[in-house]
DNA sequence: TTCGAATAGTTCCATCTGGAACTAGTCTAA
DNA sequence: TTAGACTAGTTCCAGATGGAACTATTCGAA
């Protein structure tokens, strides 16, 4: 069995990221959103106040206090104080912000998509497996 | 067999990217090169000019001057222009470029290895064939 | 209670990033 | 040859990024 380099692994997998990043960035621009903006509304439900997200994204405060400040701009999202913790804010999608982020999750979903169309189901599922095991 | 949602699948991989990456930048900083500045180094001998460079890394052009200047400053590389197409210039490793580079793709086969060593051979060995196909 | 430590979020600012426009060199077709 | 199109690399600069330090609030130990 041949063996594998790590190295050799990690930059294809880099090339396919990058590849599936340039194809589904200018349809994501097109809600007027940038890739890391997408990625905070993802994950507004699980991790509801800036610091947390700031966790969960592995993102500097400030930048995320600017991207909170962009998404309620837009309309994307709204900030409440948390009255249990008055140094918190609770953040929420907007009906629009909602439909903003499933619109481009299902952009990603139709690339990515394509590209995982070219292996078998079994391939799929396998694939599915290692990197719940490596997360 | 279960459905494969393709986001899902992405946000994993992001996730072990972005863990490794959080665990491998720090190590390289400490050899005085970014994360893009040695994913430059590690393309140069396959693209020894700066346009070139910035197609195969999906970079701005003054990203890449930007970066290239700073490599040579630290003497990891050498530029010189290329006598027969006088727009050019040929960007060659020193040797101390070199072993820097070197020492970071080590440092990434030991992290990237350390979460590949949870999956089976035959698992890895499917990984690889995978990110091939999806290329 | 109360005070020191810890956490949430912001502000400040030096540095980085990248689109647009520019200069200089090369290629092509007539 | 030479004009027009194309490519390499740089410069410019508006805007993004993120570390450090700050304010406000909460927590926890005595």
């Amino acid at each position: 069995m041949r063996k594998i380099s790590p190295w050799t692994l990690w930059t294809l997998n880099f090339r396919v990221m990058t590849s599936l990043m340039t194809d589904v960035a200018p349809r994501i621009r097109a809600l007027r959103l940038e890739m890391k903006e997408f990625l905070l509304l993802s994950e507004l439900d699980e991790h509801p106040n800036p610091a947390d997200l700031a966790r969960a994204l592995v993102t500097p405060k400030p930048s995320v206090t600017f991207m909170v400040k962009r998404m309620e701009a837009l309309g994307y999202l709204r900030r409440e104080l948390q009255s249990d913790d008055l140094r918190r804010f609770r953040l929420t999608l907007t009906p629009s912000g909602r439909r903003a982020m499933e619109r481009a999750r299902e952009i990603f979903d139709e690339e990515f998509g394509r590209r995982l169309s070219r292996l078998t189901q079994a391939q799929r599922v396998e694939l599915m497996r290692i990197f719940e095991r490596m997360a």
